[in-house]
DNA sequence: GCCCGCTCGTTGCACGCGCAACCTTTGTGC
DNA sequence: GCACAAAGGTTGCGCGTGCAACGAGCGGGC
């Protein structure tokens, strides 16, 4: 039990700290997991739908997040030449740039805020706690549909 | 670095499920913590403030979420007699027998998507890794103040 | 006693999000 | 070929939240 105070109340402190060391870079939490993820993808582009289930956004929840990053400039929307029901996030070369210059400072600040705080074994817990976690909700939502 | 990833994907997997299984209580796991809170306090009731911030909210969603609460009759308000500003929130009779009611299932639930599936040294490593990252972020806030 | 600073709570506003409805496009059964 | 279901995205709406501004009330300096 105290360890379910410990989560409900870590939450938001946490997430709260680590956006506010985002702050200066013009992004938010949401913004900088689009441009990590996009990144990462080949062609540094994805189709709306798998963006939107790896970031657990709902399809217009993904749209209006778009919009923003779209009129800063640090994305593109293209139609896909396959599938023209598709829309196609594509990473800018200004997008890039950015998250190239954001990532090392996002990456202190989780280590500052998170990691470095723990021993490897507690961070080798949490890490096979949260696994288990994770796989015991996905096989209930299975469960469900 | 995967226990980070871990962590955000289960935020809101996790935080979901356990507000799917309040639905048929008709209460948000946000109200929940509202009574959770009231009930412990003494004579049911807090001030307007030491609620806010137990709750990590803002004295404006508190008033809003309060508003609610109130218009379901599972909570009062109540002018201070000591301190004219002062606001008190208090768990009406039936407040607290709808607590009563729901509070078996919600720990039932938190148990099941959450510490059945740990171990005992998982579930100790997890409270001491959210104690260690709580009184880092409450130091840090401390220093900015 | 009086003023000034602080605290407490509420209200207007904007933002981010989910849900439902809708349109377009794809694919499948026949 | 042609309906008809299903998938992809966008838009309208409502909800919950934070921030800033405000009014009411307390308390200390003098």
């Amino acid at each position: 039990m105290r360890a379910w105070r410990g989560w409900v109340d870590t939450i938001g402190p946490l997430s709260a700290a680590l956006e506010a060391d985002l702050v200066p870079f013009g992004l938010t939490n949401g913004d900088y997991e689009v441009l990590a993820w996009l990144s990462d993808a080949p062609d540094t582009q994805m189709r709306m739908c798998d963006l939107a289930e790896r970031l657990r956004l709902s399809p217009s929840g993904l749209t209006r997040r778009l919009d923003g990053l779209v009129t800063s400039g640090l994305v593109s929307r293209e139609p896909s030449a396959d599938d023209r029901r598709v829309m196609l996030a594509r990473l800018t070369p200004a997008g890039r740039a950015h998250l190239e210059r954001t990532a090392p400072h996002h990456l202190d600040s989780v280590r500052h805020h998170f990691i470095d705080l723990l021993d490897p074994a507690e961070i080798d817990a949490l890490g096979r706690a949260f696994d288990k976690v994770r796989a015991h909700l996905r096989g209930e939502q299975n469960d469900r549909s």
